[in-house]
RNA sequence: GGGAUCUUAGCUCAGCUGGGAGAGCAUCUGCCUUACAAGCAGAGGGUCACAGGUUCGAGCCCUGUAGGUCCCACCA
C-alpha cells in the first residue's frame, strides 16, 4: 500500500485536501450533454446577510445526497449554487451599519447607498457558500448566481411587464401591512402574530339628537383594544337583525374629540353576541373595516403618518406617537365621562416578523399580483401529482395556502432590490410600465418620466429562480435541458413564502412545473426540542461541529433517524456515535489493506469462493435494491440506516470475524486470494453506497484501496445482480450464526471466560446440516470459542452433562467437566422450554384459526406451518435433554 | 374557530403498502481476541397514550378521549 493510514479517523485536513481535488478536476461542474439525461436540484438561495447554521446544513446535506446519488447512477447532475440579495434583511444591516458612524440613510441618498450595500455584499455575501463547501456540498459553483445580478435582473424585468400587460399586476389603493420602523409595506405571509397582553376599553359615543347635536342622554356603547383609531372612524356598525339595536336605523352617532357626526351602518360582519354588538368602523386602519367601509361607500380617513404618529388628520393629537397618541385619547374621554372602563384583554398582534415591530395597518397604494387566476395551476399540479410533495401530508398545508390565497402585495418602500420597472411622466402623471425609461409619454408626448421609486418584495426574484438561474428569459439550452427541475429540498416553513410562487411562476413564465417533486425537511432543534435562536443563544453552529467531528459525521447525525418533514433534536452525543462509526469504516479498511499488503488480487472463480465469501455477497446485493429503492423514494434516513448496519454489523462483527482464519492460512492462496478479493469489492461497494453521505471517508478510503488518483464520487453505482443471489450460501450461513450466538450466550451465562476453550459437538441427523458445519469448522469453531468441532448423528461419546444448545437445524454439545453449574443449565433450558412453548402456542392458534386459513395469503400459511415444525422439534430437543436430567 | 402532527425501551427517535416490537445513547456482566476500548461478546428493559371499532390478524386502518407541538384565521 502506499499509504500508512492511521489507527483512528482524522478528518482535518483530509476534507479541505479532497473537496479542492474535486473542485480542481471539475466533478461538480455539468454542461447540458443530450447524450445523457439530465437531473437538476436548484438550491434554495441563502441571503447573503446569512451565517450557516444547522438548517442550512440539513437542507444542503440532502441535496447533496441526492445530486451524488444521481450523478453516480450516470446522469448528468446539476446542483444549481447561488444566494438572494433578501431585500430587507440586507436594508436593515446596512442601515445599521450606517447608524453606527451616525448616519441615516436618508443622508446618504439612493445611488450612495446601494453602493454601501453593493460593498457589502462584496465582502460578506460570499461568506456562507464558503461554509457551504466544508460541507462538501457537490454544487457547480461555476454557474454560482445572485437574485440581483444581471439576468435575474431581466428575468424579473420581463415577469412585471408581462404580467402588468396581461392585468396580472396591478397598482391600488389597499389596505396593507405597514411596519412603521423599517418604513415599508411587507405582505401578509411577512406578518407574524404574536400574543400580547392588552386592554379592552368600553367607551361610549353619544347619539346624535334630533337637533344634529350630541345627545346628553344617549349613548352606544362599544369596546376597542385600539383607541387611538378613534380619530379615524367614518362609521358606527351594527348587525342588520339586531333586535335591541332596531331604533338606531338611520341615526348617527357622534365622534368625540374629532366632534362631527358619523352613520351607524347597519352589516353582518359584526357578531351579535360578541361584546355589545356595536364596532367602531376605521376604514383606513383595519382589514375588516376597510371592507365594511367599500361595502358601504365610507370615507378613508388615514390618521398616520409613515412612523405611526399621528397625523394632520388627527387634529390636536398631530405629531403624536402612536401609543402616546392612545394614551391622551383615553385621558381625554375619561374626562369627557365616555370611558366606561378598562379590562385587561389578552390578544394577538401582527407584528413584522424581522423587526417584531407591531404593524400598523394602512391604506396605501402599492402594487399587487393579482392571485385568484394565477393560483389555479398550481393548485391543480398537486391535485393530479404533477408535482409530488414529500411527505404527502404536506398537500394540506398547501392547499389551506392556495385556497385562501390574497392579492399579493409586492412594493416595498426600501432601496435593495429590484427597482419596479414603473415609470411616471413628469408632466401628466401618466404611468408607462417598460423594461427601460420611455422616451416619449404616450399619453401627452413628454420626455421627462421618474421611474417609481419602490422595489419588489425580495420573493418576487426568488420565485423565478428554478428558470432565471438556467438563462430565462433567453432561450437557452441550459434552459431546455435541465428545466423543469427534479426536486427541491427545503424546509416547510416556507411553503407559502417560497414554494408556491415558485409554483405559480412556473406554470405562468414556462408553462410548465418548476420541479417534479419537494422534499421537505423539519427544524432542527436543539437537545431540549426549543428552536436554535439567536436570542437564546442555544445555536449550534455546524461549523464547529465539522472542526471537532468532521462533515461526515455532522452529515449522517442530520440525516438519521429521521423522516422526511419532522423536526429533529440535535444532539452532541450522536455526532459522537457516528464519529465512532467513520473510525469504524476507517479500521475495516485499515485491516483490509493490511491484509493485501503485497499480494496481488484477482478475481476469484465462483467456484473458488466459499458460503461466507457467497453469503456476504448476496446480502450486499440485496442491500444495494434496497438502498437504492429507498433513496428513489426520498427516504434517506432508512436508506443510510441500512448502510450501516450492513457495514458494522455484517461485514465487521461477521464476515471479516469469519475469514480472519483463511487471512492467516496462507497455505491455501486460493481461499486467501477469495477472501481478499471479496473483502475488497464487498468494501468497496459498500462505499459507494456510502458515498452520498459521507463523501470524504469514503473517498479518501477508495482512493488508498485504489491507488489511484480518480474518484469514488464518479465512479458508477452498484447495481443490483441476479447472478449475485445466493439463497442456499445465506441459508447455511444462518445457520452457523445461530450456533454461535447460542453458544456465547451460554457461556456467558454460566460466566465460562472466552480463553477456556471446549469440544464442540454438532449432533443432527440431517446429512446436509453436518456439512455445513464440516465445512465452515475453520471459521466455526474460533468463534465459538471451540477447541475442537466435531459433528455427529448421535451423541455417542458426549458427556451426560454436557451444555447443551438447541437450534433450529441441530443441537450442540459442550462438555465442559467440572465447570458446569447442572441447576444453572436447568434454569437456562427451562427458560427456552417456556419459550418455545409460547411460539408453539401462537402458531397453533392462528393454524388451528379456521379462518386463517381460509383468508390469509398461501404464503403465510406455509410460513407459519415451517415454524410451528421446527419450534415443536426444537421443543421435543429440550424436553429430552431436561428428562435426563431430572 | 379551522387544519396538521405527535404520544413506541430510562433518553432521542425509526418502524415502507396491517402478518412474530427496532436503532443509537444510557444501564448491567464479561473480555486489552495481532483492524478498531471511539472496540468485542452478551444481558436487562416496551399492555406501541387511553377507550371502542374494522379484520383471520392492528404500533400501522376508522371513530372518540386526554395531553403536547405547529400552521392558518383573527370577535372589533
Amino acid at each position: 500500500m502506499s499509504k500508512e493510514l492511521e489507527k483512528t479517523y482524522n478528518p482535518h485536513g483530509l476534507e479541505d485536501r479532497l473537496y479542492q481535488k474535486w473542485m480542481d478536476k471539475g466533478y461538480f461542474h455539468a454542461e447540458a450533454d443530450r447524450s445523457k439525461k439530465p437531473f437538476t436540484i436548484v438550491m434554495p438561495p441563502p441571503n447573503i446577510t446569512g451565517q450557516l447554521h444547522m438548517g442550512h446544513a440539513l437542507d444542503n446535506t440532502m441535496q447533496d445526497i441526492l445530486t451524488r446519488f444521481k450523478r453516480m447512477q450516470g446522469y448528468n447532475a446539476l446542483w444549481q449554487p447561488g444566494t438572494d440579495h433578501a431585500s430587507i434583511a440586507t436594508e436593515v444591516k446596512i442601515i445599521q451599519t450606517l447608524k453606527e458612524q451616525g448616519l441615516d440613510k436618508h443622508d446618504l441618498g439612493r445611488e450612495k447607498f446601494l453602493e454601501r450595500a453593493w460593498e457589502w455584499k462584496k465582502e460578506y455575501g460570499g461568506r456562507i457558500t464558503s461554509q457551504l463547501k466544508k460541507l462538501g456540498s457537490s454544487c457547480d459553483w461555476d454557474r454560482e448566481r445572485f437574485t440581483m445580478d444581471e439576468g435575474c435582473n431581466k428575468a424579473v424585468t420581463e415577469v412585471f411587464c408581462k404580467m402588468h400587460e396581461k392585468g396580472w399586476i396591478y397598482k391600488g389603493s389597499r389596505i396593507i401591512n405597514w411596519c412603521p420602523v423599517c418604513n415599508t409595506s411587507i405582505s401578509d405571509a411577512e406578518v407574524e402574530y404574536e400574543e400580547q397582553n392588552g386592554h379592552f376599553w368600553h367607551i361610549k359615543y353619544p347619539l346624535v339628537d334630533a337637533n344634529g347635536k350630541p345627545s346628553t342622554t344617549e349613548f352606544l356603547e362599544f369596546a376597542t383594544t385600539r383607541p387611538e383609531t378613534m380619530l379615524g372612524d367614518t362609521a358606527v356598525a351594527i348587525h342588520p337583525d339586531d333586535e335591541r339595536y332596531t331604533y338606531l336605523k338611520g341615526r348617527q352617532v357622534w365622534l368625540p374629540l374629532v366632534n362631527k357626526a358619523i352613520p351607524i351602518v347597519e352589516d353582518t360582519y359584526v357578531d351579535i353576541d360578541f361584546g355589545t354588538g356595536v364596532v367602531k368602523i376605521t376604514p383606513a386602519h383595519d382589514p375588516n373595516d376597510f371592507e365594511v367601509g367599500k361595502r358601504h361607500n365610507l370615507p378613508v380617513i388615514n390618521i398616520m403618518n409613515d412612523d405611526a404618529t399621528i397625523n394632520k388628520n388627527g387634529g390636536k393629537f398631530e405629531g403624536m406617537e402612536r401609543y402616546a397618541a392612545r394614551e391622551a385619547i383615553v385621558k381625554e374621554l375619561e374626562e369627557l365621562g365616555l370611558l366606561v372602563r378598562i379590562e385587561d384583554y389578552s390578544h394577538n398582534v401582527g407584528t413584522h416578523d424581522r423587526c417584531k415591530t407591531t404593524v400598523e395597518p394602512l391604506v396605501k397604494q402599492q402594487w399587487f399580483v393579482k392571485m385568484d387566476e394565477l393560483i389555479k395551476p398550481a393548485t391543480e399540479a398537486v391535485k393530479k401529482g404533477e408535482i409530488k410533495l414529500i411527505p404527502e401530508r404536506m398537500d394540506k398545508t398547501y392547499y389551506n395556502w392556495t385556497d385562501n390565497i390574497r392579492d399579493w402585495c409586492i412594493s416595498r418602500q426600501l432601496w435593495w432590490g429590484h427597482r419596479i420597472p414603473a415609470y411616471y411622466c413628469d408632466d401628466c402623471g401618466e404611468v408607462v410600465v417598460a423594461k427601460e425609461t420611455p422616451a416619449v409619454c404616450p399619453k401627452c408626448g413628454k420626455t421627462h418620466f421618474t421611474q417609481d421609486p419602490d422595489t419588489l418584495d425580495t420573493w418576487f426574484s426568488s420565485a423565478l429562480w428554478p428558470f432565471s438561474t438556467l438563462g430565462w428569459p433567453e432561450k437557452t439550452e441550459d434552459l431546455a435541458y435541465f428545466y423543469p427541475t427534479d426536486v427541491l429540498v427545503t424546509g416547510y416553513d416556507i411553503i407559502f413564502f417560497w414554494v408556491i410562487r415558485m409554483i405559480f411562476s412556473g406554470y405562468e413564465q414556462m408553462g410548465e412545473r418548476p420541479f417534479k417533486a419537494v422534499l421537505f425537511h423539519g427544524l432542527v432543534r436543539d437537545s431540549q426540542g426549543r428552536k436554535m435562536s439567536k436570542s437564546l443563544g442555544n445555536g449550534i453552529d455546524p461549523l464547529e461541529v465539522i472542526d471537532q467531528y468532521g462533515a461526515d459525521a455532522l452529515r449522517l447525525t442530520l440525516i438519521t433517524g429521521n423522516a422526511p418533514g419532522n423536526d429533529m433534536r440535535f444532539y452532541y452525543e450522536r455526532v459522537e456515535a457516528n464519529r465512532n462509526f467513520c473510525n469504524k469504516i476507517w479500521n475495516a479498511s485499515r485491516f483490509i489493506m493490511m491484509n493485501m499488503e503485497g499480494k496481488t488480487v484477482h478475481a476469484p472463480k465462483d467456484s473458488e469462493l466459499e458460503p461466507a465469501d457467497k453469503w456476504i455477497i448476496s446480502k450486499l446485493n440485496g442491500l444495494i435494491k434496497e438502498v437504492t429503492d429507498n433513496m428513489e423514494n426520498y427516504d434517506l434516513g432508512i436508506a443510510v440506516q441500512k448502510i450501516y448496519d450492513f457495514i458494522w454489523d455484517e461485514f465487521c462483527d461477521w464476515y471479516i470475524e469469519m475469514v480472519k482464519p483463511r487471512l492467516y492460512n496462507s497455505d491455501n492462496e486460493i481461499s486467501q486470494n477469495a477472501v481478499l478479493h471479496t473483502l475488497k469489492t464487498v468494501l468497496i461497494d459498500a462505499l459507494k453506497l456510502l458515498h452520498p453521505y459521507m463523501p470524504f471517508i469514503t473517498e479518501e478510503i477508495f482512493c488508498t484501496l485504489q491507488n489511484e488518483e480518480e474518484s469514488i464520487m464518479i465512479s458508477d453505482w452498484p447495481l443490483y445482480q441476479e447472478s449475485h443471489v445466493f439463497s442456499a450460501e445465506e441459508q447455511s450461513i444462518e445457520i452457523m450464526k445461530e450456533a454461535i450466538r447460542g453458544i456465547r450466550n451460554a457461556r456467558t451465562g454460566m460466566n465460562v471466560p472466552p480463553s477456556r476453550k471446549a469440544s464442540v459437538y454438532v449432533v443432527t441427523d440431517e446429512d446436509s446440516t453436518l456439512e455445513i458445519f464440516e465445512e465452515g469448522k475453520l471459521f466455526f469453531a474460533p468463534l465459538a470459542y471451540a477447541s475442537e468441532v466435531i459433528t455427529q448423528k448421535d451423541k455417542k461419546g458426549i458427556a451426560e452433562d454436557a451444555v447443551s444448545v438447541v437450534t433450529s437445524k441441530a443441537v450442540i454439545y459442550m462438555p465442559f467437566a467440572e465447570l458446569v453449574d447442572i441447576k444453572q443449565e436447568i434454569e437456562r433450558l427451562q427458560k427456552e422450554e417456556k419459550r418455545l412453548q409460547g411460539e408453539i402456542a401462537r402458531g397453533n392458534g392462528m393454524l388451528n384459526n379456521e379462518k386463517f386459513i381460509a383468508k390469509a395469503p398461501e404464503t403465510k400459511i406455509t410460513e407459519e406451518r415451517a415454524k410451528l415444525e421446527n419450534y415443536q422439534k426444537m421443543l421435543e430437543q429440550v424436553k429430552e435433554r431436561l428428562n435426563q436430567f431430572a
